[in-house]
DNA sequence: CCGAATGTCA
DNA sequence: TGACATTCGG
């Protein structure tokens, strides 16, 4: 028996509204720690890894072990008919191939419930290593939203880099160049407009802006984003869920050919978590 | 000699917006007692009734009864010259096949007349027979607006089945199924925001989702909509119009074919009236 | 959190 | 051309 209930479920509906444009079919793992998410997207560039923690539900019983294979868009579709205050309570028995959505409204007034069947997904789960990362960027998720969004107006890559001084986003393109430099600001008001650089090293990398504008999806879930970056490592763009867990984007840079100069196409996910994680550990 | 002043106009808009969906031409039937619009749809499964009551007008003369046959996405044209504030007024010579509308701003300062050629529309007029309905809910029209709208991101049909504890929407597609179900509560802060049920009967019945998508354009006009059903009848969907009338919508069931048991198409409404509401008389 | 307006797709 | 979806503003 697995059964889940989400007070806020309007939680729930940005996450899937932050996956949805990425993935297509993912395995929701369900264990008594809690449920979590691993896919790539349909071209194995970028990568989600979603946690949501048993202790941010209301109520959570999850008997045994399951991984719960489902096609985005529906659990999408279903998602939209809860309203923003409605509690959701997700259900399955052991033995079944369905899972069950129930909306109810604030007032119990209403109570809608959507059995979904499950798919079988070949589970091609990638252990992720804890990297150390040369920078890390903390800033306000709705600032690099925007920066990402207007740079893509301009070119398709952007070259991200940290110095102690600041972040600094770059592109170039057909009709000119941009530059947009977020300085350090921790003078500010409120912690979540603050933006804070942990660096160890410089670093700049190179990565396709359409990717970045997909991440950005994840924006309502949070009002700061983290930026982790190393050398020849996937970017981690991080959205924390507030009391659960986060939603980590990882999306590999593209890899300048020193011989010919001229950036090549991404790396493959997998190829590049055998060739240079395995360096990285 | 035809002169109807409506000072609220917006109702008029939103009158023709709740139509023109579903009907593309219709005869205005003006007589001393008002004005009054039935139609069927294309299909003819569904049927439209309007009426305003004359009294519902800041002026109302009509002197001899009169049958206006009108492109009903000509007059939404028209009315969209309209700002939801003017004053609206209707104007026709007796002996004329042209009628004239006038917007009127607040404040006098602005006024426009648009005169629309009449047409000859075939009035296949039925005699809606008063019936006993097993049951009638009356709920808040942006739910059931709702409700029908995200049902549709399911499947095609909806079961309405009504009792004593409520009414249930069902639906079923390619993804799964859904049931929404909206419990009888009187207790809540503003009466429009209730859910009523007076039932002698239980009853379920089937209908198409695409038609309740369309009725449910009419929402801007009431905050509350009552959906009557007996058992082989047209269900009836109800909009009340302030101080004026209604608009309701009537839409034949499904019917389920016991030797087959599959569902059938809708039976035309003509159809429906001679057969089923003949023994309902 | 809801309603309106805009832009996109069919 | 109309309907739907998404986005922005109140």
């Amino acid at each position: 028996m697995l059964e889940l209930r989400l007070v806020q479920g309007s939680l729930l509906k940005k996450v899937l509204e932050a996956i949805k444009e990425l993935v297509t079919d993912a395995n929701f793992d369900c264990s008594s720690s809690g449920v979590s998410l691993q896919a790539m997207d349909s071209s194995h560039v970028a990568l989600v890894a979603l946690l949501l923690r048993y202790d941010g539900f209301e109520h959570f019983r999850c008997d045994r072990n399951r991984s719960m294979g489902m096609n985005i868009n529906n659990v999408s579709k279903l998602l939209r008919c809860a309203a923003n205050d409605d509690i959701i309570t997700l259900k399955a028995d052991d033995d079944s191939d369905t899972i069950t959505f129930m909306f109810e409204s604030p007032k119990q007034d209403k109570i809608a419930d959507f059995e979904m069947k499950l798919m079988d997904i070949q589970n091609d789960h990638l252990g992720i290593p804890e990297a150390e990362y040369q920078a890390i960027v903390k800033m306000p998720s709705l600032e690099f939203a925007r920066i990402c969004k207007d740079l893509s107006s301009i070119g398709d890559t952007v070259v991200i880099s940290v110095t102690k001084e600041g972040i600094k986003f770059s592109t170039r393109g057909d009709i000119g160049s941009a530059n947009i430099v977020c300085r350090q600001n921790t003078t500010v008001d409120k912690p979540e407009d603050s933006t804070t650089i942990e660096m160890k090293e410089p670093v700049s990398l190179t990565f396709a802006l359409r990717y970045m504008n997909s991440f950005t999806k994840a924006t309502p879930l949070s009002s700061t984003v983290t930026i982790s970056m190393s050398s020849d490592l996937p970017v981690v763009v991080e959205y924390k869920i507030a009391e659960m867990g986060y939603i980590r984007f990882y999306l590999a840079p593209k890899i300048e050919d020193d011989d010919e100069g001229y950036i090549l196409e991404e790396k493959s996910f997998s190829f590049l978590l055998t060739q240079v994680w395995s360096f990285a550990r």
